[in-house]
RNA sequence: GGUUCCGUAGCUCAGUUGGAUAGAGCAACAGCCUUCUAAGCUGUGGGCCACUGGUUCGAAUCCAGUCGGAAUCACCA
């Protein structure tokens, strides 16, 4: 996005430096800081000014509440705010009148703006800041564990983690996209172990089952005989955590464990040829949601790091012994505990490889902010790992940012893998791909379809049910799921506007139409015509504030607005039917800017929008 | 018990840095297809913004406390 040298002609020292995006506010902002500095002779910054949008029932497009400004101007909120619209009206073009309402400034924007912002901004990336070549940031999203597949809560991760990497880019940044595999350890060796012992060779061709899938039940299987191991014990008279550590098969684990570590042949084969399989399977999860990285990091491979990190704050001093030889941060200074970092034996725990792995990764990358999407059970971890990398004098310990999200919750609670609440990542996928397919064959909406075209639609409209649902929460706050309700398509959902999108599109089909963006100045436009102009005005900006707070649900919620506005305008207003050609047209021109922020909202939200449907 | 986050309509959620009479969708009810796609539009009902106090011209929003929920405080990841 170009930045524009821009002045005001009564105030030249104001040569500033700022976006396009949001450049109307900025003028109208700095006007009014103007206006009071003239009028009362106070002075305030520009932007402690607070620039509303005007509710929909009053009249104008901007609002600024006067009551900050009483005190000086001595005079009645009715009054200031007059004196203050009638500066900002003989001094910005673009506000060609006002009205007031108690203590509320109403700005009326000129229509030459509005039609201006129109011919000049009707492009594809609209509102998007063109990538800068810096440092880039890295967002760590998805990072799964190879013992089972994925589910619902992974698919929030994995939503949210695209939707932020694409939400930067469009506010300039470079991005990279990664994902560090969770590949060994304990838990694999479950899965392992359970194979060997009870799966007679099985694999995903002989039994059907995809890869990650069969990995799962194999760690489900694992349980299963571990607790019955543990039940038996414990009937025998042993405590329940005695026999949780004595387990034969949980020994057997930590042996299979022990020999992975010292690469012994077989269990390394086994261990290739399983997580093999889950890769497979998670690369078609993955392709099925639309996700994809740029780098893959494997624990197997990062696992050990962090140590040498760990023995440097050791000779520092910033690290602390203790008789058994484990190594601590000592955090109570800072409201925190005291963390293990390397355990007496000198093998490492979660945080010391967290500490390596953010080491490398910024190596790899001199990257300028390292972006972790990992849920909010972690929010400790992320503190700690930051506070250690500081009290480690690593310069940008800062730059991590932990993108912590809140749960998907069931109606029965929380979902839990070995109690078999979990949703399945690929089948809800699949549920709703039928639910579209029933939904569509319902309505008739397919009967003129080519069956690959369909075939496009069911998917297209099922996973814009599906992400749109979840990526129009908060990220941060936990979100309900009820399995028995399934995801509408009607309403405040994703196809709601993917139909828009299709109505519009259809509109356009329809009219033949040359694309002529030089709108005619001297037509005279509706209230919902306007609206729309100024809810697509609001695109860039909200980009910019979806950008700084990391949330795909702002851009969730625009979408919508925009798609509401535009139903309304659709229902109401005739675009054939009208005579006058310049206003046919810029019914058109407004109808297919629409479906370009639309079709540009839902792309960053990685949802695609039909042609037809 | 300590720390952090959350509490808005029957349900699911908006409400960005304090601003006008707190908004959507779903569900319920009543309308709108010889007219650009009815997966749409319009209307009705539905609220002590958990509670109490404070800050100020003004609080769902900021502060403190109370109550309720969640997460975490592992030599698991």
């Amino acid at each position: 996005m170009a930045i524009r040298v821009f002045y005001f002609t009564y105030f030249p020292y104001f040569c500033i430096l700022f976006s396009i995006t949001n450049m109307l506010e900025l003028k109208i902002s700095h006007c009014v800081a103007e206006a009071v500095s003239q009028l009362y002779a106070i002075k305030m910054e520009a932007k402690n000014i607070t620039l509303q949008k005007t509710r929909k029932e009053f009249e104008g497009d901007f609002t600024v509440a006067v009551f900050p400004f009483v005190k000086a101007s001595r005079k009645a909120p009715e009054t200031t705010a007059s004196e203050i619209g009638n500066f900002i009206k003989t001094n910005l073009d673009e506000v060609e009148d006002f009205n007031v309402i108690k203590g509320f400034l109403n700005l009326q924007i000129s229509k030459t703006y509005w039609i201006n912002f129109i011919n000049s901004n009707n492009i594809d990336n609209f509102g998007f800041k063109e990538i800068k070549d810096t440092n880039p940031v890295l967002v760590e999203y998805s990072s799964p564990n190879t013992n089972k597949p994925l589910h619902l809560g992974h698919i929030r991760n994995n939503l949210l983690g695209w939707s932020v990497a694409e939400i930067l880019k469009a506010n300039g940044k470079q991005v990279v996209k990664v994902n560090l595999v969770n590949d060994r350890g304990i838990h694999i060796c479950k899965s392992m172990l359970a194979w060997q012992k009870w799966g007679n060779g099985e694999t995903p061709e002989t039994s059907g089952l995809k890869g990650d899938h069969l990995a799962g039940k194999y760690y489900v299987l694992f349980d299963k005989y571990y607790r019955a191991e543990i039940t038996e014990m414990i009937a025998n008279g042993i405590e329940k955590e005695v026999a949780e550590k004595q387990s034969s098969l949980i020994k057997e684990a930590q042996d299979m464990l022990r020999k992975w570590e010292a690469k012994d042949k077989a269990t390394i084969d086994l261990w290739e040829k399983m997580n093999g399989w889950v890769y497979k399977g998670f690369d078609e999860t993955y392709k099925r949601l639309g996700v994809d990285f740029d780098k893959i990091y494997y624990e197997s491979n990062t696992y050990l790091l962090g140590k040498r990190i760990v023995d440097k704050g050791l000779t520092d001093n910033i690290l602390i012994k203790k008789e058994d030889n484990s190594v601590w941060a000592d955090l109570t200074a800072d409201g925190l505990d005291e963390k293990l970092l390397l355990r007496g034996d000198g093998t490492s725990v979660y945080m010391t490889q967290d500490l390596g792995t953010a080491e490398l990764r910024f190596n790899d990358y001199q990257a300028s902010q390292m972006i972790y999407v990992v849920g909010n059970e972690q929010n400790y971890h992320f503190d700690v790992l930051k506070l250690i990398l500081k009290k480690l004098g690593y310069s940008w310990a800062d730059s991590i940012y932990h993108l912590s999200y809140g749960m998907v919750e069931l109606p029965a609670g929380k979902m839990k893998s070995r109690e078999g609440t979990v949703v399945d990542a690929d089948d809800l996928i699949s549920e709703m791909e039928t639910t579209a397919y029933e939904k569509a064959l319902e309505l008739g909406k397919i009967d003129d379809f080519e069956s690959e075209e369909a075939k496009q639609l069911y998917y297209t409209i099922a996973m814009g049910a599906l992400k749109y649902f979840i990526l129009k929460v908060d990220p941060q706050k936990n979100m309900m799921f009820n399995p028995s309700e399934s995801i509408d398509f009607n309403g405040h959902t994703g196809p709601f506007i993917q139909y828009t999108h299709a109505r519009i599109k259809s509109l356009l089909r329809k009219a033949d139409w040359k694309v002529n963006c030089d709108l005619n100045e001297n037509i005279s436009f509706l209230t919902k015509e306007k609206e729309i102009i100024r809810i697509i005005h609001e695109y860039p900006s909200i980009i910019m504030q979806a950008g700084e707070n990391r949330s795909p649900a702002l851009i969730a919620n625009y979408a919508f607005e925009l798609a509401k506005e535009y139903n309304g305008f659709y229902q109401e207003i005739p675009v054939f039917k009208e005579e006058n050609e310049d206003l046919k047209n810029f019914r058109l021109v407004l109808s297919a800017f629409t479906a370009n922020v639309l079709k540009s909202a839902m792309g960053l939200l990685g949802i695609q929008v039909p042609e037809r449907m």
